[in-house]
DNA sequence: CCTACCGATCGGTAGG
DNA sequence: CCTACCGATCGGTAGG
């Protein structure tokens, strides 16, 4: 495990027992990221409430007061893992400003949930056990689910102002409808993935929305 | 509270300090009730999980223990309630055999929404908690949603014989795409009531899927 | 319908 | 990174 030192590229070090500042700072970020995964992965199967500290720690073999080391309360691995799952969609629609990929924004997002099940797992429980307005994700949800409809809402306006929208389509309420059937879908989705292909449904919704002319 | 016996049409009884059967059997009864109906309104707000039966039983006046003599677990409270609630529903859906009523189905599943927002609230976040699969309420959402899915795809399926779909429409996409979006959009509304209009938003998707023959 | 209690579990802390 | 512990809370039981 330990064979980077193997090589010796670098000046021998004090051979003491105690391990180096380098690799303890090493093994402080492996175990920080261990943590986040395995929290997201339980949060995502039993939700927030469900899932106990020492249920964590215990998959990652340590303490669960180990792990109060790391993120202090429970609410603090809570907003990292929410933190994480955000950073990576915000990029994934940073460069949405084009207004050619409008057509490829429904289908990106619809294809995610074959990429990475764990994290759409995660996003749509969250979101319903943060409906409670007393969960310390209620916040969260409420502003991210907001600014998501406004987001597409915008680039539907531009879409329509390009004729690229049939008639009759209002661009908030396909927004509204296209987040809403997506979120519905993957409940769905989660109480018997055999039922229902969320991927192919939101493909067919946003081809509902457009002229045909996608070639 | 007693007044029954004051018309005194039977024959007296002895006036014991312990009150009649008949008296307490009513008052039963309405604590049954009562607990029913407070369950399914914690349950609604804070889901199963979140939900202690101490909770309950305190907004009833009633120690926890006592709630506990009419409904011997936590689990079969929850079951009295789901049963509750699924027999309303299944006398809503009862008289759909009509293909003349498909039309108003949907829309009467839309506007069920103002009729009785705490039973949306408690559908909605007790199917997101019953995602987990060691849920008590795993099974019964299961069924219950592929059931829904099966009943209004037969009803479209009909509706396309004669004419009635629009190019293009699949009866169980259709189907599956209705209750999705219902969900999604309740999911939503419970996050932030103001954001968006449930009842509108279901109408909307079900206009788009019949032909335009509506008087 | 109550008091009193049980064993289990929870998030978090003390102290090393 | 651990043991040991805290106070709080949980569903459920005993016994009246």
């Amino acid at each position: 495990m330990a064979n980077t030192q193997s090589t010796k590229q670098e000046a021998p070090r004090r051979q003491t027992s105690a391990r180096t500042p380098a690799t303890r700072y090493a093994k402080g970020v492996a175990r920080h990221g261990e943590i986040l995964e395995t929290a997201k992965r339980l949060f995502g199967e039993h939700g927030f409430r469900g899932t106990a500290l020492r249920d964590i720690a215990a998959e990652c073999g340590i303490a669960h007061s180990t792990l109060l080391h790391y993120f202090p309360t429970k609410q603090s691995l809570l907003m990292a893992v929410l933190a994480e799952r955000d950073e990576r969609a915000r990029s994934e629609s940073e460069h949405l400003e084009r207004l050619d990929d409008i057509l490829d924004f429904t289908r990106r997002i619809a294809t995610t949930q074959g990429t990475d099940p764990g994290m759409i797992e995660l996003t749509t429980k969250m979101m319903a056990e943060a409906t409670d307005p007393a969960h310390p994700a209620h916040d969260f949800y409420k502003a991210r689910s907001a600014q998501l409809v406004d987001n597409l809402t915008r680039l539907l306006e531009h879409a329509k102002q390009r004729g690229f929208l049939r008639e009759g389509v209002d661009p908030r309420r396909a927004s509204q409808g296209f987040f809403a059937l997506r979120d519905g879908a993957q409940l769905q989705w989660l109480l018997d993935p055999a039922s229902i292909d969320v991927p192919e449904l939101l493909v067919w919704y946003q081809r509902s929305l457009f002229t045909e002319d996608d070639s």
